[in-house]
DNA sequence: AATGAATGAGTGTTCATTCAT
DNA sequence: GATGAATGAACACTCATTCAT
């Protein structure tokens, strides 16, 4: 029984990833969601008290995941550089597995119709990675904002490198595209 | 005469500018264009058939005149990095001088409301960045995805730091946060 | 359920049929019927999905009922002359009995709204009737036209005589006017 | 400049009957009229104070350029059956020879757009065909209904065969028709 | 909890009509 | 008179949400 409703509110989130990713969250109604997911109209709003909070739930867990998924296996006790090209390979590595949900939490980070406190809430899913970047950029740089900017390119520039893999199909490269990213930002884009 | 109708059309597309970057495009009327651009509602359909003509109209002018400004004062007979420092700050300096253009460009790129058409047409615009870039790092790399991650890299960054600058209100600092995010990305993130 | 839901259907092509006989399809609009039919504007458009259809449907059905209504009690077995009288007397009692339905088929047969589909399916329905008369004349009468032109001519008649009787209000000597007309026709217009 | 006037409400008049005929009075916008027409949506008004004047002064004219051709050429003094196989005749020709003329009326007469004023204003032109019935039946029968009968299956009839002739593009065959059509409903349809 | 017909406020769009030029 | 851009009331249709079953 506890299964049933999982299941249920599970095939609704599926159907709503799905087509919100597609269609954007406005060409996207919610009867459209329920047929897709194999449930009445009704039953949609049993899990979800308006369409609103659907979009918000979805968001908040689809960033839960994806955070989850690029944080593994990380050694607390490997080097700096160590330590971010595994989350540099992580992040596009969990982009290029899950192409829809990083396309929805791309697309959608900025709507309108996510919260404010939705946003909050997902963000501090980041702390760990804060932490393991300040741990490095503490010592060698001193300006106030260099970590924030290092931080934000290194965030910004993953999922650039994920678009590109994706776009271009590349699936075969893609450990030397990720290496290749990396030297490029760890060592400079600087030709020589 | 010609001076009047410049003035209607401009009127309806900075009210749509504004409200779009404000509510969304789902969360803007056409009702609510109108009545901020000071027109009546049919007057907005004389000028663009459809919502969705509007929407595609402001994306298009708005992305050629960001990257008109980009391209400014670039001197052809430069060094590389002299040239990527200028588009560098140029880019930033463009998103912060228009950040409600910038946020709606950044937003609504890959709003299903932008046709495909507008998108590519809009694209075209950016050759002359590419060649830029092509230009400097055909000779210092060799992988032929190399530049596309260049680039993507170079651009993604360039939208991160606006943000940061804008949500920060960081202005005074902004011109050595320039530099010090072009120095981040030409030597590298690498703390040493 | 079953009954409701007949009711609503019902009540929608009630009010439709009243509506647009009095004022025409373009002078209805849609809140109107749903308004006189008891149901909310939304309702409509779940059993009709534009307005067209719901006019398109009204013409099948009216004209539906209005032929079978006309074909009702002709004995097979009986001479030309006997079926002719019937079928005359047939038109115009359905006519004056159903007057709405009446004048909604005529007045909007030729309108644009009403799809060619809709008309040639509404047709069929006329083959039985083209057949009693094809039987009787095709003995007596050479021309290739002369059935058709029979057909036009008694068909046209009889809706110039429910008119007449409808607008001049002779309820009471309906029925010598039926067979007045009839005589009329049959014997021919010739004074003498 | 009187001609020149005359040609701007001719040629509106003109593109409005064919339109009209073509798609409707609602199907129809004003600013299609005048497009077809050669003038500015603004002219139009200036010769018709409202799409509805429009419908009715036209409805009006065609009406009367129609009764005016039926009643041509009738001698007074020829036989009753001569004068009713020429008005017959008469009434098929001028349809056949204005299909779009006679299809406006034919399809608009009972259309709500057309006021009853000028309904019964259009009437007055048809006292003459009217009279002529009159007199020949007046004598023959005797049921104070008898001639409104004749009269309209005279010419109900009459537009059934412009139809016939239209439609199946019978041409060449049209004065047999005719003549078959007036034997049918003069001697009767009656087979024998 | 599940259903899906019913609801009605809200939206994009049309178009007869006006009026400044 | 002629023009056509501007107007805004009116309409068909949508869809998130409710609720009786």
């Amino acid at each position: 029984m506890d299964k049933q409703i999982k299941d249920k509110r599970t095939a609704i989130m599926d159907a709503a990833l799905k087509l919100f990713t597609e269609r954007g969250f406005h060409g996207t109604t919610t009867a459209q969601i329920s047929k897709d997911a194999g449930v009445a109209t009704g039953t949609l709003f049993n899990y979800f008290p308006t369409k609103e909070e659907l979009i918000n739930s979805l968001y908040f867990e689809v960033k839960g995941r994806l955070s989850s998924c690029i944080k593994k296996g990380i050694d607390p006790e490997a080097s700096f550089e160590t330590k971010m090209r595994k989350l540099w390979s992580n992040t596009i590595q969990c982009g290029v597995s899950n192409p829809e949900e990083f396309h929805f939490i791309g697309q959608f980070g900025s709507s309108p119709y996510i919260t404010k406190i939705t946003r909050e809430e997902a963000m501090k899913e980041y702390e760990f990675i804060r932490a393991l970047v300040e741990e490095g950029f503490s010592n060698g740089r001193n300006k106030d904002y260099s970590m924030e900017l290092a931080m934000m390119i290194f965030y910004h520039s993953s999922g650039a490198v994920v678009n590109l893999i994706i776009n271009s199909g590349r699936l075969d490269d893609m450990n030397e595209i990720i290496e290749e990213g990396f030297q490029l930002l760890w060592r400079g884009l600087s030709p020589e």
